[in-house]
DNA sequence: TATGAATGAGCGTTCATTCAT
DNA sequence: GATGAATGAACGCTCATTCAT
C-alpha cells in the first residue's frame, strides 16, 4: 500500500512481499542497512535476487517500505493499547508500556526503527517518513490533551515533550538491543522512565 | 593520542591530522559515514587521498578516531562547565545546558556523535567506544550523587536515568540538526526538557 | 574441477570459465602475472570485470586455476604420448618430444607454466602445485623404471635427474618463447637435448 | 659503473650504493620483485626511501643494477675458478661446481638470478641483460672449445647445450632454494648432474 | 512470475616517486 | 647529500541492478 513499492499482481496469499520484508528486517537488524546485501536478504527470504525487484524498486525502497509497514503495525498496536485508557497520564503510561512491550517482542523491528531510521533521515532527505511523523504526532496529542485537561503542565510544548520521551525510550531500547536483551529488563526500565517523565510532566497540584 | 591512528613523525603544528579530522567531521555530517567518500574528505582537508592513510589506518579508523577526539572535547568541556555547580540538580542543569550549547555551536560534531555513533556500535562490534561510556558514566554519577544527597529520588537506577536523559537530549538534537537548526531554539528546548526531567527526578519533599 | 574456483550453476556449454582461462593465459603470457590487469583479461574474454569473480575467487585464484587446468592437459597429453613407447629410453624420448611439441603448439601455455610458475611458488607459499609435482613424479618414475630395468645407470637419483631434465627443457623453451619462436626449431633442439641427456643416463654397456 | 644507475658524488667508502643493493637482494629474494616494497628495501638498507633514488633511477633500475652487479661477480668468480682447469671436460666440471658452490654460499643472489631474472626478461623487453648473455656465451665457448678439441661431440650446437646445462643447474638451484636449502646437498647434486651432462656430451671414443 | 548469471560503475587502498627542508 | 611526508594515479574487487530465459 506504500507509494514506493511495486506490487506485482500476485497469486493471493503468495506472501512473497511479506517474506521479503521479514527477511530484510532480519538482515538490516543484524548487519545494518549499508552492510546488508540484497543477495543476503534474497537468500533469507528464499527467493532469487531479481525477485526482490519485482516487489521493491530498490534497496532504498525496501528499507522505506519496511519502515512504513512496521510503523503501521506499531501505530495500530498502540491505537489498540490506548483504547481502554482514560486521561493523559494513564494513556502515556499505556503508550510507553505498549511500545516497549512491542519492542521486546520484536527486537529486530525495534533495531531497524531505532537505528536505521536515523540513517534514513540522512541519506534520503527526500523521504518524509510520514508514519513516524504520525507516531510522534500521536504521542504529542496525548500530551496536549493532558495539558488541556490540566493533568499535565504546559511549561513545555507538547511536540518537544513527545520527542524527548521518544528519545528516552529509544535510547533505552538501543542499549537493551545492543546488550542482546540481557543487560536489564526493558519493560521494568520503561516503567521507571515512564514514572520519571510523568512526574516531570504532572501539573503541580498547588499551582 | 588515540590507539587507532598512526601519527607520522612530522614538524610540530603541521596540524594535518586535525585538518583531516575536521574535514571528516564535515563530510560525515553532511553525507553519513557510508555515503562519505574518502576522496571527498581528502579534498575537503586539502590533502591527497593517500595522505589520509598516513594518519589513519582506514576509513573506519578515521571515524573511530573522530569519535574519540570529539568525545574527549565534549567530556572536557562538560567537566569545565560543571566546575561552578553545587548539588546534583544544579549540576544536571549545567550539564544539559552545556551539552546543548556545545552541540549548537558544533552542529557537525553533534550530528556525527548523534547519528554515526549508533552505526558504529553496530558495524564495529569490537569497538568499545570508551569515551562515550565515560560520558554516560559521568552523567550517571551526578544523578547517583543526588540520590545519595537526597536531592534526587532513588526509584530509578542512576544509569537508566542517565541513559534516558541522554536519549531525550540526543533526540532533540537530532530533530534540531535535521531541521537545519531552524525549527526551534535548541537551548530553550533543552531547558524545558531539563526542567521536566529534573522535576521527574526530584525527591518528593513531603513523602 | 579445481578446488579453487567457484563454478556457478549455469547452462551447460556456456564455456565462460574456459574463455576466461584462455584470456588469462593470453594476457599472463603477454604481460606477466603482476603486470596483467584483471580488466584486460575480462576484455580479452569478452566478459565484464565482475564476471571473472563469478568463476574465480581472485586474481591469484585465476592464476592457480590456470596452472591446474593446463598442467592437467599437459599430463594427459603426455600420458597419451607415452602409450606406444617401450622401455625407459624410448619413453624419455617420447616425453621430451611430446612436451616440446605441446609447448610449440601452445606457446602461451608454455610461457605461463615456464615463467609464472616460478613466481607462484614464491608468492603463494601455501600453494602446493600438485599437478606440477605430478608432472615431475611422472618423469622421475620413467627414469627410475629405466634404472631398475638396467637401461639407465643409477649413479644419479631419479628425482634429481628428472628435475634437471625438466630444467634443461624449460630453459630451452624459455629461450625459444622469448625469441618469439623464431630463433631456432624447438623440436629439433629438444631432440638434441634429449639425445644428450639420454646418452648421459645410459647404462655403460661394458661396465 | 652500470649505465643505469646514477652515481652521486659520494664520500669515499660511504658504501651506500652497495648497502642498498644488498638490501634489495635480500628483499627481492624474500618477497619477489613485484611484492617487494621500495620502503622495505630502504629500511633494510638503513636509508630513507628517497635516498634510493639518489643512486638508482627507479625500482626497475634497482633490479637491473642488481643483476648487473651480481652477474659481474659471478662471471669474475667463474673466471677465477676456471683458471687451473685444462680441457673442456675439466672446465665444465669446474664451472658447474663453482656455480653451485657460489649459489650455495649466496642463496639470495641465486634466488634473484634464478627467479627474478625470468621476470625481468618479460617485463623489460628493452633490457638486454648483457651480463647474463656473457655468462651463457662463456659457457658455450667452453663447450665449443671441447668440440673443436674433439673431447666433446658436435651433434648439438654449443649454445643449445650451454643453455640446457644452465637450465638444468638453474632448476636444481630453484628446487634447492625453495626447499630452504635443506632438501638435498646442492653441490653433490650438481656433481651428479655434471657427470650426466658431461657423459652426454663426451665424444664417443670408438666412433 | 521467477530466476540468477551477467554487468560495470564506483571506491578504498597502495606505493613508486617527488621535493621542500 | 639525505630525509620522509606528501602525492595521486592506478587497480582489484564489490554488489545493486538488469534482463534473457
Amino acid at each position: 500500500m506504500t507509494a514506493h513499492s511495486d506490487t506485482p499482481a500476485r497469486g493471493p496469499g503468495s506472501g512473497k512481499r511479506e517474506r521479503i520484508l521479514a527477511a530484510a528486517e532480519e538482515v538490516f537488524a543484524a548487519r545494518g542497512f549499508f552492510q546488508a546485501r540484497v543477495s543476503e536478504i534474497a537468500k533469507a527470504a528464499g527467493v532469487a535476487d531479481g525477485t526482490i525487484y519485482l516487489y521493491f524498486k530498490s534497496k532504498d525502497d525496501l528499507l522505506i517500505s519496511l519502515f512504513e509497514d512496521r510503523m503501521e503495525l506499531v501505530n495500530n498496536e498502540l491505537e489498540t493499547a490506548l483504547e481502554g485508557a482514560e486521561g493523559a497520564p494513564a494513556k502515556l503510561r499505556c503508550f510507553i508500556r505498549a511500545y516497549c512491550d512491542l519492542a521486546s517482542r520484536h527486537p529486530n523491528t525495534a533495531e531497524v526503527i531505532t537505528i536505521e531510521l536515523r540513517q534514513s533521515s540522512k541519506f534520503m532527505k527526500e523521504y518524509d517518513n510520514p508514519r513516524f511523523a504520525d507516531f510522534l504526532r500521536r504521542l504529542a496529542s496525548i500530551i496536549e490533551q493532558g495539558q488541556q485537561e490540566g493533568t499535565l503542565h504546559s511549561e513545555i510544548p507538547a511536540p518537544i515533550a513527545a520527542r524527548s520521551l521518544f528519545g528516552a525510550l529509544d535510547e533505552l531500547l538501543l542499549a537493551w538491543v545492543l546488550g542482546g536483551g540481557e543487560k536489564f529488563d526493558i519493560v521494568r526500565a520503561a516503567d521507571w522512565v515512564g514514572d520519571m517523565i510523568l512526574k516531570g510532566l504532572e501539573a503541580r497540584r498547588n499551582q
